[in-house]
DNA sequence: CGGCTTTGACCCGCGC
DNA sequence: GCGCGGGTCAAAGCCG
């Protein structure tokens, strides 16, 4: 089931004032970000106030954990299930810590569509998605033999959503 | 010139 | 078999 510490392919670049999300974009190379910053993930649970959490620390992957449970260790039962397809998947695979994690998604509140997560990429294709008037983008890592992919996607819902779901396992350091 | 994006074509699985 | 939807290929173009 769900544990309360799960890790994400995105990291913190560098340290600043800005509290928004994600902590990196292209538009704005010149952005940063405080650390000690928690980013809420609203609307990923029907909690009020959301519980769900993310942190990090520069050159670190950033961390997702429920604050709902407490650090003690303590596995509270009280954990409902996440009101997103997507991160129901993502819990389970993240939180069993699957060696290859095969596939997982996330959604983000994101104005820009590519979060830098320390990797690089190689768009090899986009397509029209049915019954969304936004596109798919698909990328590869550009490392030679990594097999990792990446899908990038707008919340047919909820267009200030970016959904970004990623398929195997780094087979190599990230480039940053 | 090399690496990347763009874009339409192609492929494949699935339901009818 | 056919059409549709989703995923990928690859040629051409773009850009540093």
């Amino acid at each position: 089931m769900l544990t309360s510490r799960f890790e994400l392919p995105c990291r913190l670049q560098s340290m600043s004032g800005s509290n928004s999300w994600p902590p990196h974009s292209p538009e704005n190379e010149n952005a940063k970000f405080e650390l000690s910053d928690q980013y809420f993930i609203d609307d990923w649970l029907e909690k009020d106030p959301p519980t769900f959490v993310l942190s990090g620390s520069p050159g670190q992957n950033l961390q997702l954990y429920d604050a709902s449970v407490n650090e003690s260790g303590g596995t509270s039962s009280q954990q409902e299930e996440p009101s997103s397809e997507y991160m129901c998947f993502d819990y389970v695979l993240l939180g069993e810590k699957k060696e290859a994690n095969e596939r997982f998604a996330f959604k983000t509140k994101s104005e820009v569509e590519v979060l830098d997560d320390g990797f690089k990429w190689r768009k090899y294709g986009k397509k029209m998605v049915k019954n969304s008037p936004n596109p798919r983008n698909y990328f590869r890592c550009s490392v030679e033999g990594c097999p990792v992919k990446k899908r990038v996607e707008r919340d047919r819902e909820d267009p200030r959503y970016v959904i970004t779901t990623y398929e195997g396992a780094h087979n190599h350091q990230s480039s940053s």
